[in-house]
DNA sequence: AAACATTTGTCCGTATGTATA
DNA sequence: ATATACATACGGACAAATGTT
């Protein structure tokens, strides 16, 4: 389930540096540590109670992660997020998730068919009652149950990563999942189900790439 | 170019964990640190002559990178490697490098034409040579100049981390880089004069998979 | 089962280097 | 340009956890 990146359900037993590495990301997500503003590793153990050593390994996965960025010896700052970021970042994720969905198609059960079936019911279910957040958090789990289909850890890993760097630019701009998504999962189901991999790439990645148009619309009338 | 990844120029001026951090990446590829050797911090810090913290930092790089296996807590190993591993590692290296391919087409000018020709030429003099550890580095440069030119950091970050696993399966396993290859690269060039998005992503792809059934061919042969 | 030897996780001191007055 | 304040990079010590005899 794709939500544990971020909720930061902190689990005590995890070693510190990931803890901090977990709230670190919230707080960059959820904006509390802003875009350009600069991390200072003792500021930043203060304020969490810890000592400068989890910080400063939490900060590296940060910054592999591209959350953040490092100039070694002089100082660490949260990554600027433009308007071509989203641009960079959805053709890698649209056509990830397209070889998801074509790799799945060999690892298919009833079962997960069963599974994506009952997802996209909730999914239509929450965009006609106008839920985007709810809306936003079940397409993610129909996205992911493909994901985990496929089976490549490579991919899971580099998605992982591009998913946050997405949920970043969206997360305060309400996305519209209109209900072209909704016949575009039952289209996505059926061609997996039809072992058709080249026309379920095609079908994924549009559904993917129209997020770039909206997002762009969006941002339009906002600013 | 590529090859700086691994060839671990140590530039003095590096963070240290930086310098740690290529030569541990080095000796994984050379095999020097064998798959599922368990490394302890102390000990390769005797090696290295520094302290913990650079090994410490270098080896949390090295394992987001997926080139060990960190147990929190009990210890690290390098990540096995079996054959099954080139079958996860090549369809998303493929399909980046196909996309690579088609986003670079938007930044195309006649000079990086000019050198993909070039580059294809030397690659075809080192084939006929059978010189195919030059052939390699050039194969390489040749995907590199379109990695670079599509201009997206996120694939590019991403596919330095595939293509070094790839090296790593591939090392000690020469390949062998057909006169197909040569065809293909030409029919890409020309495919991405042309603007052919569509077709260059196709192309792209099964000059990347054809890889996956030579592997397995020279493999069943070896063993 | 229990004490032992290792190893990891964390903390903090110090040196080096960077930015600012 | 010099000096000062400050942050990072690295080292080393201690505590906690592991697994071993």
């Amino acid at each position: 389930m794709a939500y544990h990146e971020f909720d930061a359900k902190v689990d005590e037993l995890l070693p510190l540096r990931d803890v901090v590495y977990k709230k670190l990301r919230r707080a960059i997500l959820l904006e509390e540590l802003k875009a350009g503003e600069r991390l200072t590793e003792i500021h930043l153990a203060d304020k969490l109670g810890v000592s400068r050593t989890p910080i400063r390994e939490s900060l590296q996965l940060l910054e592999v992660r591209g959350f953040v960025q490092m100039f070694p010896g002089k100082a660490t700052q949260v990554t600027e997020v433009d308007r071509e970021t989203i641009s960079d970042l959805l053709p890698p994720l649209a056509a990830l998730q397209a070889l998801s969905a074509e790799l799945s198609i060999q690892n298919l059960t009833d079962n997960i068919i069963k599974k994506l079936r009952d997802t996209n019911k909730r999914f239509a279910r929450a965009v006609e009652k106008e839920d985007y957040f709810q809306a936003l958090k079940i397409d993610e789990k129909f996205h992911q149950i493909i994901v985990d289909t496929a089976e490549n850890p490579y991919i899971s890993s580099m998605l992982v990563s591009l998913q946050a760097h997405v949920r970043r630019l969206f997360f305060h701009n309400s996305i519209i999942l209109t209900s072209q998504s909704i016949t575009e999962h039952e289209q996505i189901i059926d061609l997996m189900s039809a072992r058709d991999g080249e026309q379920v790439t095609k079908v994924m990645r549009e559904n993917w790439l129209r997020a770039i148009e909206e997002f762009h619309s969006v941002k339009r009338v906002n600013s």
